[in-house]
DNA sequence: TGTACATCAGTGAACGCGCGTTCACTGATGTAC
DNA sequence: TGTACATCAGTGAACGCGCGTTCACTGATGTAC
């Protein structure tokens, strides 16, 4: 069964780590400024949370001139709230990636796994990713956005749709009722972003990694143990 | 049992509702001006969360001129400490109060009911004051910042503290055993802060009323579930 | 009891910062004929 | 194929904002003698 205790950073793995450097000069017409002031933002944003998602500092790092974002963004809050989705987007790739490495054989025990991998995968984004994290819901309404993942050979379902899809397949393959899958739901979603939250800029920031883990597993023992 | 469906704003019961208006003019010597900045702070910060709690936008507040601060505290962050441990407070004395309401005889009954009470304040105290809530874990390490409500009666205990009294009090009483205290207490604080987390500023802010209080009662019966 | 003086706790002006946003502009590109 | 011109996508200067912080100041208070 998938345990929370590698919290190995995913980061080179979901996206190449990039400096907070202005990129070297271009021609006049950049061509991808669309694009490269949201690479921008995401590093600002992974770098520094939400907040740091400025105009002036995108526009710093995209090596532009601070209003060209005008041509491709109304305001700051387009690019803010794309930056958000995008984050959040990261969140669903990451976990639906740990959810297709789950191979146990028995269909009861798969399921019981991947609905753990869902909560592991929360965790371990917020903790090697706490500026995505919390980017990812920084503005309200981001979870129902798409992930991106199906361009990646993902199924661009979101992080709250795959939570979902793993408790409706506990409930096919016979190990709880239907019933229960609302309150588990809610239950298993503000536990895992409540430990997140914790663990992250909360009381509990800094703990000792074995300590961390060991409230991780608690945690995902508790919500497993709902069956 | 004390559900969680009476989300009623305790704003009035726990302290008394200022406006962001500056104060009339006062003497040359203000005499209680250290005080009059928190008040200002905690003003703010319930209107608008950790951000607004400023140097300046507090004295304006205060009514004094923009630098006066500079005679109580050294810098902004001071006063946000002072501003962030006062909302924390807040939030003990609450649990503490829900604690106090719980009437059960049977000693089993009552000590799930106060286990219960603790998880239901902590999200009312989320949902009717959000500013002061997001306030309270603005700041690493509060958490572990004493109750001031020693002065109004109270024992003065953290809102951690509560929660690990409760427990501790479950055990006393033969409810659970002792070695599940620390995954409890984890699952437990996780779960009800997430909750609060995602129904504020979450993705689930807005729900209706009758759709937030299944959601609370969920989650509270899902932890009244652990026995 | 009265005066000199130190100290405390305010004031008002100023500095420098990064920010969002707007303006008039200009270089590069694409299209009609 | 060549030229005129519209359009697109950048630039640089400027405005106004609130902020934290520092400076020299001044009014009020308390204390020594």
């Amino acid at each position: 069964m998938l345990t929370a205790t590698t919290l190995t950073s995913m980061a080179q793995e979901v996206d190449t780590v990039n400096m907070l450097i202005p990129t070297p000069p271009h021609p006049y017409h950049h061509g991808q400024l669309r694009d490269s002031l949201v690479d921008a933002g995401l590093q600002l944003a992974r770098a520094q949370g939400p907040e740091a998602v400025r105009l002036r500092a995108a526009s710093r790092v995209a090596g532009v001139s601070h209003n060209a974002a005008y041509r491709h963004f109304t305001d700051r809050d387009e690019l803010l709230r794309t930056v958000c989705e995008r984050s959040m987007s990261k969140l669903a790739v990451l976990i639906e990636k740990r959810i297709d490495e789950v191979s146990e054989a028995d269909a009861v025990t798969a399921a019981w796994a991947r609905l753990r991998a869902v909560g592991a995968a929360y965790v371990e984004f917020a903790i090697t990713e706490p500026g995505w994290f919390r980017t990812a819901f920084a503005v309200p309404g981001t979870t129902r956005s798409r992930a991106l993942g199906a361009a990646v050979g993902g199924s661009g379902l979101s992080a709250h749709e795959l939570l979902g899809v793993s408790l409706d397949a506990l409930v096919k393959v016979g190990a709880i009722s239907a019933h229960r899958v609302p309150g588990l739901e809610w239950a298993a979603w503000s536990a895992v972003h409540g430990l997140a939250a914790l663990l992250n800029a909360g009381p509990l920031r800094g703990l000792p990694t074995a300590e961390r883990d060991l409230a991780v597993r608690a945690v995902l023992d508790f919500i497993g143990r709902a069956r």
